[in-house]
DNA sequence: TATGAATGAGTGTTCATTCAT
DNA sequence: TATGAATGAACACTCATTCAT
């Protein structure tokens, strides 16, 4: 099977494009939106300044590419799209384990986003339609099913799928903010993803109470 | 007693760099650092421009000044340091409830605070050393004599503190990211604060499990 | 009489303003608009780049202002306002010999504002009605009166107007593109005048014919 | 008889060439030198932008190439090469008719020529010499002439010239700043140029004053 | 001490020109 | 020969900071 001039062409550009969006990223990450440089976003994806504009509008247009971009990797939304029955500690603990493990890993690029997604409207509302609701839609109607059935109390599924969502993000934060320090960098990762599992499942409460 | 021409002074002093502080907050939360121009926080306090440099070295200086300035408030302070007797539920709900609503009040400064902080390792630090740690010291410190006493299922209590930190915090994310149309807006603060309180108490699932 | 210090301010702002307006049509002039950097407009009135933005908004409105700052001069406001009585030669004549002195010591201005004009539609609207329209009303009027009082033939004033206007208007053209080898530039500007004043009058048919 | 290969490859760069000047002449008269950029004439042209530098050596060639190509039309250029027995005003006549619908029908180029040429002394030369001094030549012969065979009264016959092309010129430049509201476009074209005929042969005084 | 005009380094973006295909 | 992606110099404009008044 041969590729045409026009299928080369296309997949170059797709190739040169993410590479100014790699680049964008690992520089927004590291500065912030602001004090990033074109000049150094270019020197980092090794090509000429003026390059970034045969493929972007604006530097803006980085911004909103890259967000629109940056979606929840696969692993994960089949993990959401495919509970499995009734074990519910094993779900909940992928489910953690997973997105902690992923926004560990990508804190900074977490910390920019939640940064400018505050202060630009229509990358708040990007960012909410294409990330944000359809994977709390996804993990509200897992509560609400399982809830349903029986498997769980009869809790708010709502404010329980952002509870489980927020634990993962604030934890994130308190992570790069504690720094070093924190517990949160000493304990095994399995361990914070059993306790944490252990918490939402049990709660702190000696049970009988 | 009278004041001296000095006493006069420092107060003026001290109310002259409040007011410039406070100015430099609201256009800091609005704007964010970088497009925050230092014309428009004079313009804010109502002052000239050059009039800032009277008082702080430079733009940095404002902000290490707001986030050294800007400290848990005192009751929540009160509220750590005295807890109840034995009754968590209560003491868990109003820790919540307090936060959450700082927090929910006060959102474009959190955020705000978390771009810079991740930014800035100085800034970093310093928020790190002087607010997060010591609350988080306290809750810790909570938990673990709660669990000695029985109270308590003998959970991390590091993590512990840290999950109920971060799901305030995680859920101020939210509350802004999905903005008005999400289910945290609209449903009643004291349920939401009730909710959240069950769930890290009990637990989701249908205990005798 | 004293100067309030309002009244000071007032006068440096309004010099500093025309400093940078001298300094923009020279430069202007030699190089065109788009040639024209603000660095050496700067230069030219011996300020710091940024200055310049402290009086103006743009490149493009120290363009605006400028057009409408060059009015035609003084002089030869008063002249059209009090045309003399019935001697149309000695009229005619000072009126090409001021508007000819004027356009050939200005020709690079002129030159430049035809350019510019032709490209903006809104500086073009501001040139036609601030300089060009009254001009051309006071010349008309003119004409129509010495019509009307039976001392000059029943021509078309306003195609008189515009002729003497473009006779003057075009030879400041032909004295520039021809440069140092146009008989304009060698004749002696006296008798050009009275060429030309002879022109307008007579014609240059041999009367009786 | 037929072309070579040769023959054929030069009319085909030829009307490449000619392609290009055309295109380069539509953007250079509605946006000016600087402002029209090469990716605009090659899209205009239907070709390349690199493709303009296999017939041209840059922008400016482009520009120089144009006022070189931009001779007068044949048309003209005839008119003034056979110039009638005596009748002096059916002359006079279809000269101004013939420039008048020349320029007005190309205002646009002749100002962005007039804008450009009075910037780079090069140009202005090449199209003194090429365009405007033989024109004025021959102008000035047909004057001097008619003057010496006492048809016309002995008038300084280079200013006449410069002069008539002038009221030509100025005209033109009046037309387009004053725009739609001008007389100029208001009166049919024939009157105009009688009125200019009348003007130039017999001048505006009663005559026998 | 308060002011605000002056400063000039810094940056996003444009565009003529080159050159590998 | 035609292409159009890559280049990087150039430029308008911003804004934190200084300093004379």
């Amino acid at each position: 099977m041969t590729l045409t001039r026009e299928d080369k062409k296309r997949i170059i550009i797709k190739q040169r494009k993410q590479q100014i969006l790699d680049a964008a990223r690992e520089v927004f990450s590291k500065k912030g939106f602001d004090k990033a440089t074109t000049a150094e976003i270019a020197q980092t994806a090794g090509i000429a300044e003026g390059t970034i504009y045969n493929y972007y509008q604006s530097k803006r247009d980085l911004l909103l590419s890259l967000t629109a971009n940056f979606v929840a990797n696969e692993s994960f939304a089949k993990l959401l799209e495919h509970p499995p029955g009734a074990d519910d500690t094993a779900f909940i603990s992928s489910i953690i384990e997973n997105r902690l493990s992923f926004t560990f890993d990508n804190v900074e690029w977490f910390f920019f986003l939640f940064a400018e997604v505050q202060r630009d409207p229509e990358l708040r509302l990007q960012y909410a339609k294409q990330v944000v609701s359809p994977t709390l839609k996804l993990a509200e109607g897992y509560f609400a099913s399982r809830i349903a059935s029986g498997g769980l109390r009869p809790v708010n599924a709502s404010v329980t799928a952002r509870a489980l969502a927020g634990i993962v993000m604030g934890l994130t934060l308190l992570y790069r903010i504690e720094g070093a320090s924190s517990p949160l960098q000493a304990i095994p990762r399995q361990e914070l993803v059993s306790e944490l599992t252990n918490l939402i499942l049990n709660g702190i409460q000696r049970s009988g109470d």
